[in-house]
DNA sequence: TCTATATTTCCAGAATAATTGAATTATGGA
DNA sequence: TCCATAATTCAATTATTCTGGAAATATAGA
């Protein structure tokens, strides 16, 4: 991951709407969640939550699936993976091993 | 750690001056760095820089100390370790097994 | 004590980002 | 085709954040 990926990613966590957005979705699993149960469920505004949305699909943090006329988002965590690996890499002067 | 930390953490990670201070700490490790080594290497000013590490500091992610009139700045990868964790709890529907 | 250095604090202006109402697109069903 | 539902896009307003100049604080050394 680059840094203005991992940037993205991290601005995009650092919002209290998207990263409880973000954490319903881990929390779901493969099954995902609707947008209109996600907006229920944290009670948002439908545009609200499609921009913030937006912004989580274009940092690699979510993905999506259009079922009939409802889209059902997921959590990415591959892209996760590559932030945290971002954050700890080439940590602690090359003693990796007492970073974490 | 609690979201309003995490929260922190990731705004404070989610900015580019941030990111960049908080990563040359990591690299450097356990020796970290004092602030006028970072606004050199980074070509900040040091009212700008000074800012950016409270910012890091309230979130935890680094700490520092003083040695005679300068400051040195250490990251915090006690910090870091719980912002991981955080973001990666009771992922996938209880299966973390296949999370990361 | 006086001066120089290292850093921080305070404040204001500029730049970004977040939310909202209104309008629009996409899909499914009668 | 027409209507209802699900979600997105657009434009404007509000709110927040970032930076930088000036001043202040802390320490070291002459």
């Amino acid at each position: 991951m680059e840094k203005n990926e991992a940037l993205a990613a991290l601005s995009a966590l650092g919002q209290e709407t998207r990263l409880d957005v973000f954490r319903l979705l881990v929390v779901a699993g493969e099954e995902g969640l609707l947008a209109g149960q996600i907006s229920d469920a944290l009670d948002l505004r439908a545009n609200t939550l499609s921009a913030n949305l937006t912004i989580l699909l274009n940092a690699g943090l979510v993905h999506n699936k259009r079922e009939g006329r409802a889209i059902r988002y997921f959590s990415n965590m591959q892209g996760m993976r590559g932030l945290l690996d971002y954050l700890t890499k080439d940590c602690c002067g090359g003693a990796p091993d007492g970073c974490l």
